[in-house]
DNA sequence: TAACTTGCTTACCGGTCGGTCAGTTAAGTC
DNA sequence: GACTTAACTGACCGACCGGTAAGCAAGTTA
């Protein structure tokens, strides 16, 4: 111990937490590419060789992130909607939830797992970004089967399924870039305001 | 000249613009990170410390390829919607023009400098990055204006104005991740369609 | 107390990055 | 053909990257 910084040593299951969760704050506010393992060592209170005592790989630190952030959205959005039986209810809890979600997430300049989920998929391997596609592939479906059943309800405007289905995660994903907790809408307000406007958009 | 490679000299203006033209492709389908200045100059056909006899900086390259993307959403969808009396026109007439243009540029596995203006933010310098959300900006408020101007005509919803100029942004912006030319919609339709659910979703 | 495990450090590796510099070579001009 | 200009090369730089090997030191167990 050379200098004031503290030195505790933790349990290896309670550094891991602490790495994943430093790393995924530092790489959501500042990129994968932009983070190197130094600076994650550093922020943690280690060397860089401790944090590979407990990490095989820098590729393998962003699919772990990026999965808990797919993680997250289950838990709080796709799984719960699931149990939605209407299907324009089950459109609305999605929208607001998952905006919510992402509103909840966004700070000044940094997001949360959930919006880097988009960002950084260069990052990742083949074998892992096939992976991660395919969540989310599950989740796009869930919103086209939602809205194929309003079709077939005669509730849907005349519009392409699949273009709604993505207008729709363009609206949400995009607050990530443009909202501000400090703005003049709440986190509330303005997953109302998304899902007024999408349900306008698409319902007759 | 060792190998079989041709050693075309080029003029200055000419390799100039040919390698602005290698990069921006290069940095667009596997940014800006990942795209080295060997790899240009590798490209492009001459070497590194050739491709800086033209060339500030990376960071410039990446600036100039930005604004040539701001450039070319100005030329296509801003100037000429200024030209467009009626406010609910004009608002279509944006909509379906940069989904076009958002459109036209996209391919399988690469996007064009007006698409990567939201990706690469982060490679640039706080100066450059202001100059381009400037830009930015007088677009949104064109957005913006055009949808005030509906909402005192009594023709908008009773939406937040800043949210639906953003939500337009978002379903706009989200076109360069899942637009395929060889899908079953043509650009044409893709635009229809956006400019359909966005209209329904803003307007009574 | 001796053996063992494990959290962690120091020192280092090969490789690549953006960028520079001193020249070399081709083309244009007089 | 001499001179100038400008396109371009080859060799190199320091910094930093992701990742590793060997060993130390604190806690656990026998």
């Amino acid at each position: 111990m050379k200098n004031g910084k503290k030195q505790t040593r933790l349990s290896g299951s309670e550094r891991t937490d602490q790495i994943y969760s430093v790393a995924a704050q530092m790489i959501c506010e500042r990129g994968f590419d932009a983070t190197s393992m130094s600076d994650i060592a550093e922020a943690v209170g280690i060397t860089k060789a401790g944090v590979y005592h407990f990490i095989p790989s820098k590729k393998e630190l962003l699919f772990a992130i990026m999965s808990y952030g797919m993680d997250t959205l289950e838990a709080a959005v796709i799984n719960p909607a699931r149990e939605v039986a209407d299907a324009e209810q089950r459109l609305r809890f999605i929208i607001t939830n998952h905006s919510m979600l992402i509103a909840r997430s966004s700070t000044d300049d940094g997001h949360s797992p959930v919006t880097i989920l988009v960002e950084e998929e260069l990052g990742l391997s083949p074998a892992h970004r096939r992976k991660l596609r395919q969540r989310k592939r599950v989740y796009v479906d869930l919103i086209r089967s939602a809205l194929e059943q309003l079709q077939a309800d005669g509730k849907l405007k005349d519009i392409d399924v699949t273009a709604a289905a993505f207008s729709l995660l363009g609206m949400i994903m995009w607050l990530a870039r443009w909202f501000r907790p400090d703005g003049k809408l709440s986190r509330e307000q303005v997953a109302e305001e998304i899902c007024k406007i999408a349900m306008g958009g698409l319902l007759k």
